[in-house]
DNA sequence: CAGGAGATGGGTACTAGTACGAATTTCTCT
DNA sequence: AGAGAAATTCGTACTAGTACCCATCTCCTG
């Protein structure tokens, strides 16, 4: 069946369509052609077909190098984020601007790849550049004063405020209002800027500082804290755990 | 054409296959429909062919009463989120404890409901429980003495993070730690669990109560959040936008 | 060197969402 | 009332991801 006799038929437009030479694809092939289609014509133009057509061979084959279009996704963006994580400014010279600049490298990095969006709201993300990114981050929080513990914690909830910040954004993104569509909704769809990104951030770094400074008692750096932290308190911490409102389905909270 | 005569042949387990009554299909209907089968068997179980099949319509019927599976989706979670998203407590008794019930309520729905956080994540939510609950939301800030715009940003954060943070939630539920995987990225996912929101959302909370009672109109001075020097405004994604297809889609729901 | 095990390239086909257009029924206007 | 317009139901088919299994190619072992 391979060999299609080309000579009569179909007239043109007919590639030889040949098997590929045995051993001539790669995993890296397939994640370096990946990052070229995505780099040229955005990540909605790389499909499983159009990567395979584009190395020449049938798009079944790709799987044998990966186990699924995600897992070329997680190498892809991979590579991606390690181009562009990392802070300019330094560490030591101040956690709080070290943390912001490199939360909103996230936050631009997820919005203008749409690909890593997609792959954080998967699943988990345990690839190398991830990785080295969350150990600089948490050697930042540690920096500012809070212990192994509540560094995780904090940085948890940078993680996720970013996250979710860009989801949104990205959202917005060619959000068409509907006719109709009240002024309301105009109004917070406008809230999703890298500005009010900015602003919400400072809430998440706010309550880290000042969670910082109660437990570890002497400031480290604070020369780099902007305003003084008027440590006064209010409400205390809430206490709730509603029992499931819905029935719904597994919730399953555990490692 | 119709007139299958089902008197011979395929002897059993076959349907009439009818043309359904005109007229007989309403997006009332639809809606309930998948309602039922989403609180039956999950939101994986509502496809087009299953909702079409289980109404003994065919799939494409379905499109004249919705505008696509999103818009039917907008629907059906604006229906699951009115039933349980307001919260226990009482405003007057508290914005703190009311704020913090409101923000957990809708983790728990958006990990409960698959549904719910896809529609989350797809575009700003105008549906009518949406915006009754984003008014509250704001009644409730504007009571923990931020003014109009900065309850905005409030908002906006508590949103961003509570969407983000179940988005993880759920990414990471039912996730196989591939075998040679990291303790550390165990670690961190033992990191997304209902405990760990309440204490990021402490973050959030604290900032904003700092926030409102350090400026009742005092303009608190920005410089705190620097600039990242690559940064670059704008959603880089290529646009596009749906041109509303065929008819049935309702006024957006208020929204 | 023959044979068989694995690895690798491919064709076929199934599920999902949905565009297109044909067939059918109801409504509207003259 | 009759005819065209509009609404509605549905069959066909296209794109994407990918399960299944066959065919081919390499290499290891007896």
């Amino acid at each position: 069946m391979a060999a299609r006799d080309n000579a009569v038929g179909t007239p043109q437009r007919e590639v030889p369509k040949k098997r590929a030479a045995w051993g001539s694809v790669t995993r890296e092939l397939v994640v370096g052609t990946a990052l070229r289609i995505v780099a040229d014509a955005g990540y909605e133009q790389l499909t499983i077909r159009s990567l395979a057509s584009e190395m020449g061979v049938a798009p079944m084959t790709l799987y044998h190098h990966v186990s699924s279009k995600d897992d070329l996704l997680d190498e892809v963006v991979d590579h991606l984020l390690g181009e562009v994580w990392r802070p300019a400014a330094r560490i030591e010279k101040g956690w709080w601007a070290w943390l912001a600049e490199a939360a909103e490298r996230f936050r631009q990095f997820l919005v203008d790849q749409p690909a890593a969006l997609h792959v954080y709201l998967s699943h988990p993300v345990v690839s190398p550049a991830a990785l080295a990114r969350m150990d600089e981050m948490l050697r930042a929080l540690r920096m500012s004063g809070l212990d192994e513990h509540e560094a995780r914690r904090a940085y948890a909830a940078l993680h996720s405020y970013t996250i979710g910040f860009a989801a949104l954004q990205a959202s917005r993104a060619g959000w068409r209002p509907a006719p109709g569509t009240k002024p309301i909704a105009h109004q917070l769809a406008a809230y999703t800027t890298p500005r009010q990104f900015k602003e919400g951030l400072r809430y998440v770094l706010e309550g880290i500082e000042r969670r910082a400074s109660a437990g570890a008692g002497s400031p480290v750096g604070d020369a780099a804290v902007p305003r003084a932290p008027a440590g006064q308190d209010g409400a205390g911490g809430p206490e709730q755990s509603r029992p499931e409102p819905n029935g719904g389905r597994r919730d399953a909270a555990s490692g």
